[in-house]
RNA sequence: GCUGUUGUAGCUCAGUGGUAGAGCACUUCCUUGGUAAGGAAGAGGUCGUGAGUUCAAUCCUCAUCAACAGCUCCA
């Protein structure tokens, strides 16, 4: 009997029943058979040896597959528990999974260290055993016997894994002398994998509770050719030239103290330039759509958050109350704006016809974070919002959220962003108790978010359990230079604050209404914004928000004087920069401008001096000849405009 | 907060059980140079902090603080 296996292209050919995906391969093409790693069989991805029973859609899975990859560092993470186990006899292991590059296994190793030595121990007995073309065989087996073996191996989480498993459904493979617990698949052998890198240690709670013991995560990526493990070892390296915490020192942007303590930035002169011009870049862009700022003070009485809940939920992992000496009275420094902008709503009686309200403020908040989740700008205990919060009619909502995502959109627009991921956060179905307010009001929220973003052709992913915990937000998340994902803007629908602050408008029917409230951040922090920007530019910031935008650079000594004139009259233009007037040689002065990025290097020496000119150096680009400087200085504030 | 690694000059890093070194940056002098590092001299460190072991600790031990990687958390 045959079965019909249609190919990606369209065409149907025929194999016999039990036809094998390294088979169907080989009859292709002996190139794709060498390196074929998987096959895809009616969307499911299985071994190349297993047996094709029926009709089917198929797809041979390479290396240039996303799904080929993820199954070739599959079967590294197995190899690795291979040589792992016999190293060390005994060792007891969690899961193994592959990720976006690469693979882990969390490992139990008991009391022994495991470091940097262990690591490469392990490595080369990896690289030993690739070399011995092991298969990887896969074997069905019952609950029974799955749960024989690995008590017979005295391995505690497997024994977990395996009784969270239906019978019937549990598959192990071995390779070597490794058997594993495994759903599969794996590509067919081990010499597949000829470059492996172990590339570091960290520790991990066993199924990621924090109330779980700490196993030993080992992470590591393998490649089927050496070259590709040496350029990914680059790509890694160049990807760190632009981390934001390195920059940040380099080009003298922001810094931290362990006196002043930690998590806190300090922002230096040229940091304070992009930061001030991003905020008014948003003041301006808020004042347009409709925003009136307010500023409110840095604490707050305790009863503003009792009333609003997060003392509640967050008072214990908060910084605590600052006490006054005299009255005993109890201050929060603020983690949130929105109380303080709820009591400006309620300073007087709002009608229908006043809303929307939107109240917007720069607002600095203090949270307590953990100290180890602290890093660079991105996550920080002290930091600034570009938040406002819109009091509208109930009517009013999706029209305003999405005008909200508009304006995020507008800025990761304005500032090249084009890899974000729209996030819509829900609540975790499983622990509603997380959360406060009525069951009702959370669906309606969560439709009006997922109809707003629709209605902008936003494609969106939901996530469960990421919701605030008064109401479900749009998030947009983007990555940094090291692949890790941040929140930066960020959108919520809120019907619980307007409850607890009794915010009330008065209707067209004279009767008093409840106002909805969406609390919006563009940038979401000033810091964890400039960082990731920092990192996407990889620190040569477009024209309008760079620190010095130009560097006046004399040839010698002698032409100090003109040199001055031109600095001082682009000053005068509202043109940053400086004046290298140092005793050093133009060559120095260039490679210390380029250096730093300054986008435009201004050269003069006795010809400019003589024509009244300036020689034009781009940053990363060279010479641009000569011009005069009213002539540069037109076509500079052409370049330098804020987007809009 | 947890696990692991690290902490030496402003920065990047070397080094040793007998109280320290390089390059860059900084200061001064020489040089006045045309598109990515001119030359010389000088100054600069309680070796993260505290305790212990030792005749002697920057080095060994413990504690503590901070940074880094990951986990957990994130209004």
């Amino acid at each position: 009997m045959n079965v019909k296996i249609s190919l990606p292209d369209g065409s149907v050919r025929e194999y016999p029943q039990g036809v094998k995906g390294s088979e169907i391969a080989a009859s292709i093409s002996e190139g794709l058979a060498r390196v074929s790693l998987a096959i895809e069989v009616n969307g499911e991805v299985w071994d190349l040896a297993r047996p094709i029973l029926s009709d089917a859609s198929i797809k041979i899975l390479t290396w240039n597959d996303k799904t080929g990859k993820s199954t070739f560092w599959h079967s590294s993470a197995h190899l690795f528990a291979e040589a792992l186990e016999a190293l060390y006899p005994g060792v007891k292991f969690g899961i193994g999974p592959p990720i976006d590059n690469g693979f882990y296994y969390d490992v139990d190793l008991g009391e022994q260290p495991f470091g940097d030595e262990e690591l490469a121990a392990v490595e080369s007995r990896m690289k030993e055993l690739a070399k011995k073309d092991s298969a990887f065989q896969r074997k069905d087996v019952s609950k029974a016997d799955a749960l024989a073996y690995f008590t017979e191996k005295n391995d505690p989480y497997k024994i977990e894994l395996i009784n969270d498993l239906e019978d019937g459904k549990i598959t192990f493979y071995t390779q070597g002398n490794f058997t594993d617990l495994c759903r599969g698949p794996h590509i067919p052998n081990t010499s597949f994998i000829k470059a492996i890198k172990l590339t570091n240690v960290a520790g991990a709670y066993w199924r990621g509770n924090e109330k779980n013991k700490m196993l030993t995560r080992v992470y590591g990526i393998t490649f089927p050719k050496q070259k590709e493990l040496e350029e990914y070892l680059h790509l890694l390296e160049e990807a760190k030239k632009r981390d934001h915490r390195k920059l940040g020192k380099e080009l003298e942007l922001f810094a931290f103290s362990e006196k002043v303590g930690m998590g806190l930035p300090l922002w230096l002169p040229k940091g304070t330039i992009l930061r001030e011009r991003l905020e008014q870049f948003m003041r301006k862009a808020q004042i347009r759509a409709g925003y009136d700022p307010v500023v409110t003070p840095h604490i707050g009485s305790k009863s503003l958050y009792v009333t609003s809940g997060h003392y509640e939920k967050y008072g214990k992992d908060s910084f605590q109350p600052i006490h006054t000496p005299d009255e005993g009275e109890e201050f929060l420094l603020k983690p949130m704006n929105c109380p303080h902008h709820c009591e400006i709503y309620k300073t007087k009686p709002r009608s229908y016809r006043d809303l929307p309200i939107r109240l917007a403020e720069f607002g600095t908040v203090y949270r307590y974070e953990q100290s180890g989740e602290l890093h660079g700008l991105t996550r920080v205990r002290g930091f600034t919002q570009d938040d406002a919060h819109i009091f509208c009619r109930p009517d009013q909502v999706k029209e305003e959220f999405i005008k909200v995502i508009d304006l995020v959109l507008l800025v990761f627009r304005s500032l090249g962003f084009e890899n974000y991921t729209a996030q819509v956060s829900l609540r975790d179905p499983e622990n509603k108790q997380k959360y406060i307010g009525e069951d009702h009001l959370w669906d309606k929220a969560e439709q009006e978010i997922q109809e707003a973003a629709n209605e902008r052709g936003l494609s969106t992913v939901a996530v469960k359990g990421e919701a605030a915990f008064y109401g479900p937000k749009l998030d947009f998340m983007v990555k940094d230079a090291l692949g890790r994902s941040w929140q930066l803007g960020t959108i919520q629908v809120d019907y619980q604050l307007p409850q607890r602050f009794e915010l009330e408008y008065v209707g067209s029917d004279n009767q008093r209404h409840r106002p909805v409230m969406i609390h919006r951040a563009p940038f979401g922090s000033l810091e964890r914004f400039v960082a990731v920007l920092i990192e996407h530019c990889a620190g040569n910031f477009p024209l309008w928000l760079a620190p010095d935008q130009i560097a006046v650079l004399p040839i010698s000594e002698r032409f100090n004087d003109y040199a001055k004139r031109v600095y001082e009259s682009l000053k005068e233009q509202d043109i940053r920069g400086i004046l290298d007037d140092r005793n050093e040689k133009i060559g120095r002065k260039i490679r210390d401008a380029e250096t730093q990025k300054v986008p435009y290097m201004l050269i003069v020496g006795e010809r400019e001096v003589a024509e009244e000119k300036v020689a034009i150096r781009k940053h990363g680009q060279g010479d641009q000849g000569s011009v005069s400087l009213d002539e540069f200085v037109a076509k500079f504030k052409i370049d330098c405009a804020p987007p809009n």
